[in-house]
DNA sequence: TAAAAATACTCCATAGGTATTTTAT
DNA sequence: ATAAAATACCTATGGAGTATTTTTA
């Protein structure tokens, strides 16, 4: 179970058709096919009819439509977050002090668990 | 953000080190530490420190852990649901109907908004 | 004819393996 | 010497593209 295979399911149940799915991902419409295809195949069962040259959503699709919007929400609110993370650092403050045991009780690296193992020098740098 | 990523990391969470997440996971080690090394270098920001040959967790790391569990749970409870659906199925059954009409009305193919598609014929195959 | 889906290729990035190196205990 | 992590090199596969075919309205 592939993320792009979710997203792939999500857009087909959103748009309802594998050419409308590849404009919303911005893939072309092969990509839906072959995607959906290999998903299918995996899963052992169809996830769509393919009636009168179209894809109808079948029963065991519906039945998990619900989970498969809810993991792709979950996975955008972690993009979301580690969005904020990467280009949130509020700056780097740079410090200055007199004696290396004062940096060592005063700065805070990035790190857990390994104050003892902090480097010596009078200047270290702390990420807020 | 791919899925094995997430796995991997959920993996190096769980266990503390990159050579028990490997076991973990059923891959080698130098798997899980390419993995976990190109996350990072596409997230912009280590999930872990590498102190004295160990990985040791970071502050951001922590601030995603939750989310991530969270997701493969989700993930876990889409894998329980497919499987159920794939052997799921509980029996064939077969019907029999002396005029095709009959058939017709009575038989619900696993597909949607169809109905007057369905072929005819006095045998036809129900999932139930 | 137009539109949707499927198929047949080709290409590249990811994920995996084995072997080896580096570093710290 | 051991153990963890990183690195180098190789292979397989998934996902994407373009081009084409099939089918139906």
């Amino acid at each position: 179970m592939r993320l792009r295979e979710l997203e792939t399911l999500a857009a087909i149940f959103e748009t309802g058709s594998a050419s409308e799915a590849a404009r919303l991902l911005g893939v072309t419409q092969p990509a839906i096919s072959r995607t959906l295809a290999r998903l299918e195949e995996k899963l052992g069962f169809e996830l769509f009819n393919r009636v009168n040259g179209r894809l109808v959503t079948t029963r065991r699709a519906e039945a998990i439509r619900a989970e498969v919007q809810n993991l792709l929400d979950g996975l955008h609110n972690l993009t979301r977050i580690t969005d904020q993370l990467s280009k949130g650092r509020v700056g780097e403050l740079r410090f200055g002090c007199a004696r290396p045991s004062c940096s060592n009780s005063l700065l805070q690296e990035d790190r857990r668990c390994s104050n003892s193992q902090a480097r010596h020098g009078s200047t270290g740098q702390g990420r807020s």
